[in-house]
DNA sequence: AAGGTAGCCAACCGCGTCTGG
DNA sequence: ACCAGACGCGGTTGGCTACCT
């Protein structure tokens, strides 16, 4: 997994640390503290160099480092953060508690970077087809009016057959500790197309106020509560400021009545 | 079963920024 | 104001693992 122990030129050693290296750096750090990257190695009895010890202590020894799977609310906000900050990980690693810069990188180029593609990717299509499309709605020409993506190609961004679909899409357990809500590719049971049109309706009125915002994704990784897969794609909503969470809860509290 | 390939992630490297003298 | 050393950041690499042919 990682490159071998070895000796550079200057006798530094470099490449995978050991349980007798992390456990140096850990203890020396807890007596003494940080104080010189430069000198601690020296002084803690390990042949690496400054950076090295750093690096370790940072992403992986230090006590709040949180190792291990990342969370859906996680990713999402890892997703949003990249939106708004690009690659400044140390910024996106400030507003994750546990997560390191280097962690996040390493997450952002395996697991979201192709979602955030594939979510260019099948936006740039739908607008495709909307433009070639010569018999727009009406409605769809009210959504598109609404905010920069279109509603119809928000929902469509991931199609579900009606099997697949979970019928509890909208239910307010898909209402994130982030207070988002995760609109999914919807078919309800018994629902349908008016279900759905309901929803649009909501979402039309909410972000026509200017205090909610939209965005679509797909992922192919959406989980619920339980963490199992459930969802493949849709958008999420969300109100810009605090001040707007209660009407934002009580619209989720009414959604269960839309079906 | 064996070889090839892609995915993943810890660690390295180089450069820009910060800080103290 | 300038300089040198320390630190922090983002890009890249190397090698293990899992999957595919």
């Amino acid at each position: 997994m990682v490159r071998a122990p070895y000796f550079d030129k200057d006798g530094v050693k470099k490449g995978a640390w050991s349980a007798e290296e992390d456990d140096k750096l850990r203890s020396y750090i807890q007596k003494y503290g940080l104080w010189n990257w430069r000198e601690l190695p020296k002084l803690a009895g390990l042949q690496r160099c400054g950076k090295s010890c750093r690096l370790r202590w940072m992403n992986y020894l230090k006590p709040d480092v949180k190792l291990g799977r990342y969370t859906k609310e996680e990713d999402d906000l890892i997703i949003k953060l990249h939106e708004k900050y690009g690659r400044k990980w140390s910024k996106i690693a400030a507003e994750l508690p546990g997560r390191t810069d280097n962690e996040i990188k390493n997450h952002w180029h395996t697991h979201l970077k192709k979602h955030s593609r594939s979510q260019e990717t099948e936006s740039h299509g739908d607008l495709i087809t909307q433009n070639s499309s010569s018999s727009s709605s009406e409605s769809e020409a009210k959504t598109s009016s609404i905010c920069d993506v279109p509603f119809h190609m928000i929902l469509e961004s991931s199609p579900l057959s009606p099997e697949e679909a979970s019928p509890c899409d909208f239910s307010p357990t898909n209402i994130s500790s982030s207070d988002s809500l995760i609109g999914t590719n919807y078919s309800a049971e018994g629902g349908g197309d008016h279900s759905l049109g309901s929803i649009l309706e909501m979402c039309q009125e909410l972000t026509s106020t200017g205090d909610f915002w939209t965005e679509p994704f797909v992922a192919d990784n959406m989980y619920d509560e339980s963490h199992q897969l459930s969802v493949e794609g849709g958008f999420l909503l969300s109100p810009y400021y605090d001040d707007d969470l209660d009407l934002f809860h009580q619209v989720m509290n009414e959604l269960p009545n839309l079906h």
